[in-house]
RNA sequence: GGACAGGUGGCCGAGUGGUUUAAGGCACACGCUUGGAAAGCGUGCGUGGUGUAACAGCCACCGCGGGUUCGAAUCCCGCCCUGUCCGCCA
């Protein structure tokens, strides 16, 4: 949600941020609007001050038992113009927020010019691509091959995009949350663990701009719930409605959940294996920060994201987003994406965004300065650390064996048992 | 799901139609006091909007949304949330 005062401040800077978003020029617009939301209010206010002072006076003359009628017929003459000065200073008022709640985040100046994912820029690139002896396969000829990851019996369960992973696979991905968890509430990681509701009501999705844009990508219950998306929602929303002290800043937090996308208009788009399901598990991490800090809360939040990758030993590049590839809440965004090796190509496996103050706006989250006097929005920072199903995949593809085996990297052995390979389908004849 | 009781500023809390123009306290800031601190005393201190060069001023906000009234924190209706008890339940 936008400030319209800064749309007045500085028009051409709102025009050129909508721009890098490929949008058309809106302050022009929206400021007509405003003048006449302001014109509204001023006329309506005015009336209103008269009506109160007016009815004071209709008190204190009935305090003394002195006649009031005169005093009556005054105000009843307002009454009319009251009622409709009011009434369209709210709907200007309304069309306003209207107008301002469906546009996305203001890019920063260093987010690059493109209309899709062409334009994003590789900024580094970390960990070497192995060089097979064979052919590498993908995680879904590994992990159907030996029965572990299951999307027939899924399938029958559920429908589409949905899968049964068995034995090692359901153990390996319950031991990479935990390491991933581990490694961000350490006290080098500094993120305190969450576990947060999974059904939400339609405020706190407001309010980090799910609503009212992306209704139809989530999943909703006939008595009124959302079912989570990511645990961004849940987690950001741990500060609504609160004025928080700038000391306590930044909060970090993070969560291991289940994340539900009914991924409507994504029909066709990467319906090969654990890519894209309905539900996948996730470890999120949130960051609550001042604007002073939260450029270095990003780099920092990216970074916690890369460690776990490190660990495992998976090559992976980092990139970020250009204008038209970023989601709207976004000011700036990373991606990570993990090399796959059964797919030959770069995967996304994390997306961190600084957010700046739009969901703070929407969702009411201030602080108090230390210095100054007032209340400002905090910065709301997001990444995924990681999504884990990817992660799964992941492993398997680049550390898959000729034999269809799985070595198990040495950093997640401790939270398989001390299991060092995952056996191949020889095994399971 | 049912019954009852509640929801007031960052926090606690008074307030049942008209000097409430939201008392009082805590916390916070500044000052006085002090060798230094605590205590004490004094002053300031809600949010949003509008307005202004900046102040001032003005409007709204007492869970949310409607309504009654010249006037609503206060009365009426609907909803949300919290607590307690009952029912059900992993």
């Amino acid at each position: 949600m936008h400030d319209i005062r800064f749309i007045r401040e500085d028009p051409a800077a709102f025009d050129a941020g909508l721009k890098k978003r490929n949008l058309v020029p809106l302050a022009a617009e929206l400021l007509e609007i405003d003048k006449r939301r302001r014109a509204a209010i001023s006329e309506s206010e005015g009336a209103q001050a008269k009506r109160k002072a007016l009815s004071r006076q209709i008190g204190m003359a009935k305090g003394k038992g002195e006649p009031a009628e005169a005093l009556m017929a005054e105000v009843a003459a307002l009454e009319e113009n009251l009622k409709k000065g009011e009434a369209l200073a709210a709907e200007l008022d309304a069309e306003l927020v209207r107008r301002l709640e469906v546009l996305p985040n203001l890019p920063f100046d260093e987010v690059p010019e493109g209309t899709d994912e062409t334009g994003n820029v590789e900024i580094r690139r970390v960990g070497s691509q192995r060089n097979f002896s064979f052919t590498p396969k993908d995680h879904v000829a590994l992990g159907e091959a030996t029965g572990e990851m299951d999307f027939a019996t899924a399938a029958k369960i559920s429908g589409s995009r949905f899968v049964v992973l068995r034995k090692h696979l359901a153990r390996m991905e319950r031991a990479i949350a935990q390491l991933m968890l581990d490694l961000h509430t350490s006290e080098e990681g500094g993120y305190t663990e969450i576990n947060p509701p999974l059904l939400v009501r339609d405020d706190a999705a407001y309010g980090v701009g799910q609503l009212p844009r992306f209704a139809e990508d989530m999943f909703h219950t006939d008595n009124g719930y959302w079912l989570i998306p990511t645990a961004e929602l849940p987690l950001t929303n741990l500060v609504r409605e609160s004025v928080l002290e700038e000391k306590d800043l930044p909060l970090r937090f993070t969560a291991f959940t289940p994340c539900f996308r009914s991924e409507a208009g994504a029909a066709g788009k990467d319906t090969r294996g654990m890519i894209r399901q309905h539900q996948f598990p996730k470890v999120e991490l949130v960051s609550i920060a001042t604007p002073e800090q939260s450029a270095a809360e990003h780099e920092r939040m990216t970074g916690r994201a890369e460690e776990v990758l490190r660990n495992l030993g998976l090559p992976f590049r980092t990139i970020v987003l250009c204008g038209g590839d970023m989601g709207p809440a976004a000011r700036k965004t990373f991606d990570i994406e993990v090399w796959l090796p059964g797919q030959n190509a770069y995967r996304e496996i994390s997306s961190c965004s600084n957010c700046g103050e739009f969901q703070a706006r929407r969702m009411a989250a201030r602080y108090r300065p230390k210095e100054g006097k007032g209340t400002r929005f905090v910065h709301t920072l997001n990444g995924s650390a990681l999504a884990v199903g990817r992660t799964l995949i992941a492993i398997l593809e680049n550390y898959q064996n000729e034999d269809g085996s799985v070595t198990v990297p040495e950093a997640l052995r401790p939270y398989m048992g001390g299991l060092a390979v995952i056996p191949g389908p020889a095994a399971h004849k």
